[in-house]
RNA sequence: GGGCGGUUAGCUCAGUUGGGAGAGCGCCUGCCUUACAAGCAGGAGGUCGCUGGUUCGAGCCCGGCACCGCCCACCA
């Protein structure tokens, strides 16, 4: 064995073995309770990044650890088509050889994406088997696959039949990028420099005008209104009364509305529901015509009289040209605003009225917002649900139809008679008339939509499969706070609503990775670090810890200094293993642990057994890795390994049988976060039958817990010998423990006594005030007051040990 | 506008019912010690953002303020 802890090969061989070996693979006809979780899907074109590494982490200890205690366990795989992103990215190849998907045609464009899936996507999982995870990748699924696209009709179809589903003209978020609307959710609000314009518009009666503030001129020829507060005293006799849109020179009403803000501009608000979503409220409340003059590729469209065709800009300052000539240009000025973008193409988002299909969500919402407020789905951090239920409360009209090609066809067919017809496979006739000719929807859907479904689909819903069956509902779901709403809340949702159970038990929202100067990590900013480049230089293990120790805040930057405590463990680990079992030759396999440091470390890892186990029970991560390295580091290397180094020295059976027991022990609980290297390990371990991989979990020991005090005045003494150099009484076998420990000839022994006794003087005056104090004895709880007087106590005794 | 989180050592962060300020990295000193120099031993370094309050006692609980990050929301 090498000195040093090389990870490379180990890693990827035991990745290999593991998975060969069907570790991983899920049966739910063998024994043992379930557990299960579902991978949250990563795009199909995506690549790890350190939340996915991060996340993955946190599941597989989960995972592991379960399949270690004998559950029958299934952490099930696999992508999301994410319509939006593959377009963009195929649009974009297509751009570039000079065509696009218009041209190219809805069968050809999927085809070529299949195509393109086929040879680049799908990488994810080749990273993720990289990093360890556990994952069942023979059970790999994807939310374009034939029986997962059956389940996503089966879903409209139920919520067409439950009455939830719509057809409605609605003002959308229009991406003119991506030729599609997107969700709310996926517009992101960006502050930007832009010109206010306030511009006179006449009234209609000639007896004056009223000026009206905007930041896109162009919108001007979609007024149908003008709208002021109804308080306000400067325009309450124009209420009722008609003012002239300029350029189009129409006639509109001024009506009066309580959603303009009296301070904002000049207090008159243009309406126009068209292109402005508070504008189309408004103008839908006073019924007012629903005017669009910029069409879907962003340009004025047909209803822009003689602009018609121009670019926005273009109409703009033929706008502003038109207005000046004519001195109804009052005023321009710089304006920052935040201006919505598309989240994944960056363009800004052009609001536009469009005919879209929708999801009524409020009977769903209630079963989901009862679930979550009586814990039977419990979020961890708590706070967390509070932001789910806010959002579930609040909910609106889902729109689920995007105007794109690749993704799930929406089943519903038109017959020439306007008829719709919404069925789970092709009809033959349209339900209404029975025609024949009937034509699909051209609109696919949301990919929400379909990834709502997840934690069943992937086991075979709607079929009843022995999969199903046995692993749902999952246990625990684990994700990254900004897809609570986009994703969790509508999993449970639609959980119920279908299976009649929620999904999962547990939601854990893990911390976001910021890169280290606290920006989003992106690649675009440069500011990324790819968990393949950290795997490579440290290795898997030392990055599963590195991110586990990250995990505990809302937030965290990205350092490499936990990869590289990890990388420590690691290493010190390996080497642990090399001094005992360089000595283990001929051990014999029964351990009787007799000495007091043998004891006092079996009583360590019933220590460290409960806290790991309250760790990941609570969801701690961070605590479970600051536990292993502790435990790992100070226990076993530091003092009982240091203890026991003279007696494996000598070869001395018992010693070395239950150092090889301990490291057994120590190995087990160090695997779910540390895999390969604790396989690796113990796989040189004498007499080995099994993979640790498989478990067995250790139990705790719980004869020696009363070692623990005698241990501490060792550890007090060495404490003492460090910063003073003064030797301590104490009896034959704790001083042999000492000696190995502390071993004189290495301290320094120039401490100072006199800095010691000072120490302890002072301690014993701060504890003798405490306790001298009435209140404090009468009002602090007994054991904290008893831990005092045994502080003082013991303080004494050092104090006197040292001469003072 | 509403909500969530943060502010502790030079850096990244712990600190679990309020009771002796911590870890890793970095820095300084001494050691190639028969597992590990990716190591060992020792050390310096902090008015726990500011400010009131509760308490015998506050990093922790309550009020106010400042700054930072994020989420939600129809400000043209």
């Amino acid at each position: 064995m090498e000195t040093r802890y090389n990870p490379k090969g180990v890693e990827e061989r035991w990745q290999r073995t593991w998975e060969e070996e069907g570790h991983y693979t899920a049966d739910p006809s063998a024994a043992g309770e379930p557990f299960s979780i579902a991978l949250p899907p990563p795009n199909v074109t995506g690549n790890l990044h350190m939340g996915h590494a991060l996340n993955a982490s946190t599941q597989d200890v989960l995972v592991r650890w379960h399949r270690m205690q004998g559950f029958n366990t299934l952490w099930q795989p696999g992508y999301d088509h994410a319509s939006i992103s593959v377009h963009a990215v195929i649009e974009r190849q297509l751009l570039a050889e000079g065509t696009n998907r218009f041209e190219l045609g809805r069968d050809a464009f999927v085809e070529r994406t299949w195509r393109w899936l086929e040879e680049y996507g799908g990488i994810i999982m080749a990273q993720l088997r990289r990093l360890g995870a556990s994952l069942d990748y023979s059970r790999e699924r994807f939310t374009m696959d034939d029986a997962y696209v059956r389940a996503v009709y089966r879903f409209f179809v139920h919520l067409h039949e439950r009455g939830f589903v719509y057809r409605d003209n609605r003002i959308v978020n229009w991406c003119p990028g991506c030729q599609t609307s997107v969700s709310d959710l996926e517009v992101a609000y960006r502050d930007q420099d832009d010109a206010l314009t306030t511009v006179r518009y006449p009234l209609a009666d000639g007896s004056g005008s009223i000026s009206i503030a905007t930041v896109r001129p162009p919108t001007i020829l979609g007024d149908v209104a003008v709208a002021v507060h109804p308080e306000d005293e400067r325009y309450r006799d124009l209420v009722g009364k008609e003012a002239i849109v300029p350029y189009a020179e129409r006639r509109v009403p001024i009506v009066a509305d309580e959603r303009v803000d009296p301070e904002f501009g000049t207090g008159a608000l243009k309406i126009t529901p068209g292109h402005d979503a508070t504008d189309f409220e408004i103008g839908r409340d006073h019924g007012l015509p629903e005017l669009t003059v910029i069409g879907l590729d962003g340009r004025m469209n047909e209803h822009a009289g003689d602009l018609a065709g121009l670019t926005q800009p273009e109409a703009e300052r033929r706008i502003l040209d038109w207005l000046r000539e004519r001195d109804r240009l009052e005023e321009r000025s710089s304006y920052r605003h935040s201006v919505g973008h598309c989240d994944r193409s960056k363009d800004r988002i052009e609001p536009l009225i469009t005919e879209q299909w929708y999801v009524d969500m409020k009977e769903l919402a209630a079963p989901a917002i009862a679930a979550i407020r009586d814990g039977r789905v419990a979020f961890t951090p708590r706070n967390q649900a509070a932001v789910a239920l806010d959002w579930l409360e609040n909910i609106r009209p889902w729109n689920v139809s995007r105007q794109l090609w690749w993704g799930q066809r929406i089943p519903a067919w038109y017959c020439p008679d306007g008829h719709v017809t919404i069925a789970e496979s092709e009809p033959s006739a349209c339900s209404q008339c029975g025609g024949t000719a009937l034509r699909q929807d051209d609109d696919v859907f949301d990919t929400w939509f379909s990834s709502a479904l997840w934690p069943f689909a992937t086991l075979g819903w709607p079929e009843q499969t022995p999969e199903l069956e046995r692993y749902y509902p999952t246990d625990v779901l684990s994700t990254a706070r900004d897809i609570i709403f986009l994703w969790v809340a509508r999993m449970i949702m639609s959980g119920h609503e279908l299976t009649g159970e929620l999904p999962f038990h547990d939601v854990i929202i893990h911390s976001l990775v910021l890169a280290p100067d606290g920006r989003r990590m992106s690649k675009s900013l440069g500011t990324g670090t790819e968990p393949d480049e950290v795997i490579e230089e440290y290795g898997a293990d030392a990055t599963r810890y590195g991110l586990l120790k990250m995990s505990s805040t809302q937030d965290v930057r990205f350092s490499p200094g936990f990869i590289d405590e990890g990388r420590k463990l690691a290493n010190k680990l390996w080497n642990v293993a090399r001094l005992i079992l360089a000595n283990a030759e001929g051990a014999t396999p029964h351990a009787r642990p007799r000495s007091l440091e043998e004891q006092w470390m079996i009583a360590r890892l019933d220590a460290a057994h409960a806290q790991i186990t309250e760790s990941i029970e609570a969801f701690e991560f961070a605590r479970l890795a600051g536990v292993l390295y502790r435990t790992t580091f100070d226990d076993f290397c530091d003092w009982y390994a240091e203890a026991i180094k003279p007696r494996l020295y000598d070869r001395d059976p018992d010693a070395v049988a239950t150092a090889l027991a301990l490291l057994e022990r120590l190995l087990a609980y160090l695997h779910p976060v540390m895999p390969h290297v604790t396989e690796e390990i113990w796989t040189a371990l004498p007499d080995r039958r099994r993979r640790l991989v498989q478990g067995p979990w250790p139990k705790p020991d719980g004869r020696f817990a009363e070692t623990q005090a005698p241990f501490e005045e060792i550890r007090n003494a060495a404490e003492i010998f460090r910063r003073s150099g003064a030797l301590v009484e104490l009896d034959a076998d704790r001083r042999r423990i000492f000696d190995a420990v502390v071993r004189p000839d290495r301290a320094r022994g120039d401490g100072d006594p006199a800095a010691e006794i000072d120490r302890l003087r002072k301690e014993i005056q701060r504890a003798e005030g405490m306790l001298g104090n009435e209140r404090f004895v009468e009002r602090a709880p007994a054991d904290v007051v008893e831990a005092e007087r045994e502080k003082l106590a013991r303080y004494r005794r050092e104090l006197e040990a040292l001469g003072g």
